[in-house]
DNA sequence: CTGATTTCCGAAACCGGTTTCGGCAAGAGG
DNA sequence: CCTCTTGCCGAAACCGGTTTCGGAAATCAG
């Protein structure tokens, strides 16, 4: 028995040990020893022991190119980045990645990275990578309502999972945090501090979370009995520049407001600079509440209070989903969402007693 | 001719079209139009034109694990995340990812993503990857001075590419950036303000960057006539608390350094926070300079002096670089490194005219 | 016009697995 | 004791490519 391990004499291109050195050194065939390792029901428990210890000791291990020609399956999961909106990712990408490559080792998966330049080589990349069977599904991050990606797996039948919802959920599986009712409880925190001049700046319109997060901002507003300025509402800020012009916009008005709900960090942290460029600080005199849960905001100055989303565990979920989606379970099964969790720091405070009591509208 | 491309009927799975669909389609064989695709020497000029145009009118694009069989090369780059030490690329790993996918795309090639939680795992994660066939060669960011996963793959002779040098290059291809070079002009620029006391906060020593970077900080101190005191000098601080820590250090003690290199920026922006603990103010009374290039340095109050290092770019030599040695160029060809670029910004200043030109030693 | 090269392509083996099919031997049932 | 299952494995086809080899036709030299 040991001894036909040692024997393995052939040494063709480097020291891999095949099937067919398999069925050798065991005295069996190549599909024998095949379906032993992949657990057929009509191979007996005692050579499948055999085939398997025989394995262990060989160091055997199938090339997954060499299964995919006849499964059709790499056992990898492709995700595309793309590099024209770079700074979408930046922060986001590092642990969401983690995440992924994490969940996908665990069931023996990996993650099969691409990038395409410009926003019109996209559908390309992900047409070609599938094409090359280097992908066996896709991981598609950030959802926009009207997502080319989603359009064209959908059309060419390859599995995908979404980080973000969709409105047309047909064929479409997804992992997401609830950043409405994030934006919901922001207002109620702060309507709890007694704000009520709330300001809100939005992240991309492009993405389905902007409208999920305003969904949310509107509705704390409703039950918190307030009302809503739209010169109070911006859109389409993701920068800190953004949310500097757009948070100085809100600032300069005749009423500014006493806080902001920011659906973006970086937002915020302009928010904040906003402030300071015009004497006022943070949390005394307006407060502000955020949402992700980056680095940044922790180190800010005052620490930001925002809602923090683990990207790591989304990464792992969206992974596990994929996989679950590639052997085929149908996407019904395989939609999960989760909630941000609130993480108070001290960019919010009491409203301040102001001018705002009695507001002069058309009153 | 053109009737040959609508007659194809054969719909087995999927709507793919394979070499033999191609074969059938031009009056070919398989090995023909194998050999016309891939630019064979022994086929017509006409024939290869008339085979590559019947691609693209097909939309024809072979499976990459169906080539992989036969030649044993997937054209994906592997790149295996430590889980253990996220903290360690977590910043770095976005551009730097991007700059790989980017740089492989460019060639055809994908990156293939994995992950070792624990560090015992990773020298397994890195044979199970390159026996499973699912990386041609691999990219290792972070060289060590004693590097398990490089003393690997050159023992079963997997290619692979060092972000960062190597003492002993034997069998080692790399891409550096020149740190040393950068902590030597740190050490030039802050002598040149007049410092003369200058501590060092250091990285890991397990990477090499740390002792090139020092070896670099002694120069700079040894070109311009200063000496080196070694209650001046700290290792291993990578983090905010640790730079905190280090250069809290250097300020408590009697005679207080009037600058600080950095060899991290996440320990310059520690040290920021051991100077205001100490109501000190960055750059009047003491000058710091880092490296690394992060955003949160540009952010920092006051904004932070620095040798960026480009990771994108890095990104894009290495998969460049590992792509070459993969179809078998040599290692005495594959090695680069680059300068960093210094970003003077406002964290520097003269030295202030404090007690420390008469300095009282031994003398 | 003949013989020797080239040029160009087809036939077939091969790569390392998976999967279908069929058959032999042992056990079950009558 | 004979038949019918059932359990278990081998033989061979197959997947979609690549590569070696050999041979026919065309070109060249003499």
């Amino acid at each position: 028995m040991t001894e036909a391990a040692t024997s393995v004499s052939r040494k063709r291109s480097g020291p891999r040990v095949t099937i067919s050195d398999m069925a050798d050194a065991l005295g069996l065939t190549k599909s024998t020893v095949s379906r032993a390792l992949n657990g057929y029901a009509d191979i007996a428990e005692g050579t499948q022991l055999r085939v398997k210890k025989m394995a262990a000791e060989l160091n055997y291990q199938p090339l997954s190119y060499a299964q995919a020609v006849k499964t059709g399956r790499t056992r990898s999961l492709g995700l595309v980045l793309q590099l024209s909106d770079h700074d979408a990712h930046r922060p986001f990408l590092a642990e969401f990645l983690a995440g992924l490559s994490a969940g996908a080792s665990q069931e023996g998966y990996t993650v099969t990275v691409a990038s395409a330049d410009t926003h019109d080589t996209l559908v390309d990349t992900f047409r070609s990578l599938a094409q090359d069977g280097k992908a066996d599904g896709f991981i598609l991050p950030r959802a926009m309502v009207d997502d080319p990606r989603a359009k064209l797996l959908r059309a060419e039948r390859v599995p995908f999972v979404l980080y973000g919802r969709q409105q047309d959920p047909t064929g479409c599986a997804w992992f997401d945090v609830r950043g409405e009712d994030a934006m919901r409880d922001a207002v109620r925190h702060l309507a709890d501090l007694g704000h009520r001049r709330i300001g809100f700046i939005n992240g991309k319109t492009i993405y389905t979370y902007a409208s999920l997060r305003l969904q949310g901002f509107k509705a704390g507003m409703a039950e918190c009995g307030l009302t809503i300025d739209p010169d109070l509402m911006r859109d389409n800020a993701v920068t800190r520049s953004d949310g500097q012009a757009a948070a100085g916009a809100f600032l300069d008005q005749a009423e500014p407001p006493t806080a902001i709900v920011c659906a973006v960090d970086n937002a915020a942290l302009g928010a904040y600079a906003a402030l300071a460029e015009r004497g006022l600080t943070v949390a005394k005199d307006v407060s502000i509440v955020a949402y992700d849960g980056t680095q940044d905001g922790a180190n800010a100055q005052p620490p930001l209070t925002t809602f923090a989303v683990d990207n790591r565990n989304a990464g792992e979920r969206l992974s596990s989903l994929l996989i679950r989606r590639v052997r085929g379970e149908p996407v019904e099964n395989l939609r999960e969402t989760t909630a941000a969790t609130f993480v108070r720091r001290a960019s919010t405070g009491p409203a301040p007693a102001g001018p705002t009591p009695s507001s002069n509208k058309n009153f």
